[in-house]
DNA sequence: AATCCTATATATAACAA
DNA sequence: TTTGTTATATATAGGAT
């Protein structure tokens, strides 16, 4: 939408990235809400800025307990279905109209084109999910899942350790401040408009 | 967009109701993709069908990883921002273009309406996130911390499972079939569809 | 249920102030 | 930087098939 078409592929420009960013988050935030609402379903969202910074939304508890729904849901061997079929099918839907614009002829071979290059797409996106993200299904030998497991284990040493920390700040309640906590959020305080109703 | 404008309430008809989702769930990947490739960020989603089937997208590594990833980032004292400031933002933005069509004490009128029945909405939000998820700020970080760890463990009991299973099986190579194993994931199987390049 | 069509509603890219 | 405007691109609701 707008005065030229958008092109899949990254943004070079900080400026623009960082604007487009501003765009769209609102707009899949907007969108994802209402389909919560209209539907009564949960949905929900984790965006990175292109700064780091972390958006979510939830509809209505929180992420984390959304998605532990959703990991009870699939009990099976691959523990979330991850790859997008949805936009494969979406674009084969799309080469399709765009085909019959041209003609017979040109369909045929509109669609054998966008269908190899979506092979090639999803071809190298699975080799690269591969490659950044060993999953537990894929998983061949015990070296890595040992790897893995101490990945965890250092999660959950993060884990444990913050909610140590916030157990430990339930007792002095009424401090101003917290003890010993990192106060690193300054920076992500630009998320909140501050709304006071 | 379409012949009528949306209504912000549950569909009730189920037929509408599930056609509605399945429309929306798509675009919703597809503009999640897009801001993924073309900011080059990290995007999570998830969403659950009126039917309770769950629908994922992520931009490269898994959901968890990615919500991993957010986890670090906000070790600070509310785990993970929720709150729909984005949606009050856009609202507002509406509902000021709209009134600038009818006039300037239109505008007025307009935003002092409008602003009303977003407190409104806003209060009953609230409330209802007050009232199903009693999760004050303080206590509400220990129990995602819990939540969180909860979902770390049954990772770990995974990952744990398969390397048992691994080093059960590397004496035995050669076997075509794993000793033991629970093959449930005939039901799953309607979830992918089957796309086989 | 899936697909196509068409009128509208929305979203937004490029500009402008 | 933010906000507003405009021209276009997209997304869809409702029908038709």
């Amino acid at each position: 939408m707008g005065r030229n078409k958008i092109v899949m592929k990254k943004i070079e420009d900080p400026t623009s990235r960082k604007q487009f960013y501003s765009n769209r988050k609102d707009s899949i935030v907007k969108k994802s809400n209402e389909l919560a609402v209209v539907c009564g379903t949960d949905v929900a969202l984790l965006m990175f800025s292109p700064a780091g910074q972390v958006t979510t939304y939830s509809s209505k508890e929180s992420v984390e307990d959304i998605m532990i729904e959703a990991m009870n849901k699939s009990v099976n061997p691959r523990p979330i279905p991850n790859l997008n079929e949805q936009l494969l099918m979406q674009s084969l839907k799309q080469s399709k109209s765009e085909g019959q614009m041209v003609g017979k002829i040109a369909i045929a071979e509109a669609h054998e084109k966008k269908l190899n290059e979506l092979k090639e797409t999803i071809r190298e996106a699975q080799q690269k999910i591969r490659y950044c993200n060993p999953q537990v299904e894929n998983i061949s030998s015990v070296q890595e899942a040992e790897a893995y497991e101490q990945f965890i284990r250092s999660n959950m040493e993060q884990i444990q350790q913050s909610k140590a920390k916030l157990l430990g700040v339930q007792g002095f309640v009424h401090r101003n401040e917290y003890p010993a906590v990192n106060t690193e959020d300054t920076a992500a305080a630009g998320t909140s408009s501050g709304w006071t109703f």
